[in-house]
DNA sequence: TGAGAATATTTGCTACGGCAACTATTATAG
DNA sequence: CTATAATAGTTGCCGTAGCAAATATTCTCA
């Protein structure tokens, strides 16, 4: 429980500090890097919107909007998909790669300051650990449906 | 830099379940929890607005906000500071109390629902490793200052 | 003491995100 | 094949938080 807090709060903390550090630096706001780090990182590389929402931990509605800003600015662009017509996919324009780089840069950088006091065994043990986490949040969710229509 | 992604990944994912079951259980948001828990937290039981802004990482301005609200719905009342009458005291009211055991219950709850793959040890690692984070975040901050200052 | 800098809080304006209703497409059942 | 349900995404409305300006009070120092 403990743990937890400490968790919730170091992460406003660091959070904050790297916001302020992009603003600092006149880029755009960390859901912006978020967004675009996870077109990247999809396996596709053209990720559909629904699992960005999954990915990002937004709702649809706001996928939809700041894809929207992305795309205002020329960073992301939404291409049809081919299985599914009801279906968009997010793709990084070249300029949106070029901003992706200059954000990962100052985002990296801000980490390395304020996490430089974790080990590297540490780093790792709370990698794993987390990990477990977030993996068994989706079998939580099962448990959580289950018994909802148990009860139902 | 993985272990922080696992660690704002899991972050999201608990926050938001913790969200829905407050919803679920007709109970206020998590803000007015994390709010009604630092008044209670407070040595004095009667903090400032300012050192709610510090330990809840909110704007003052979110902090007025928030106060008004929990204010309103009678969970929380303002008194003057008697050492400086530009400052206000957070306190909690007996309503206030009340509402506070009954989210408490629930927070809880769905806190070791999510983390029960976590072992004690684990646990006590996290903790360590991240409090040490936020500590020195602050010298981070000075750091930062002073960097400012210097090439200012 | 008195002027000005610093601090504590509030207020207005704006941006962002959630939810529920809506459209369009795909899947399922009969 | 058609009707119905389910899914993908968008839109409108609302609540919430940040920022900068405004107000009130305290501190500094001459």
């Amino acid at each position: 429980m403990e743990a937890w807090r400490a968790l919730v709060t170091s992460h406003a903390a660091v959070t904050e500090r790297v916001q302020r550090a992009l603003t600092a630096a006149d880029l755009p706001p960390l859901s912006w890097f978020q967004m675009l780090s996870a077109v990247k990182r999809s396996p596709t590389g053209r990720p559909r919107m629904s699992e960005l929402a999954d990915w990002l931990t937004l709702s649809r509605g706001g996928i939809t909007k700041l894809v929207d800003r992305l795309q205002e600015a020329g960073y992301l662009q939404r291409v049809d998909c081919p299985e599914d017509r009801r279906s968009l996919q997010a793709e990084l324009t070249p300029a949106g790669e070029k901003m992706l780089a200059e954000m990962t840069a100052v985002y990296e950088a801000e980490l390395e300051r304020h996490l430089r006091t974790m080990t590297a065994e540490e780093a790792g043990l709370i990698k794993a650990a987390l990990e477990k986490v977030t993996g068994s949040t989706c079998d939580s969710a099962c448990d959580s449906a289950h018994g909802a229509a148990a009860a139902a």
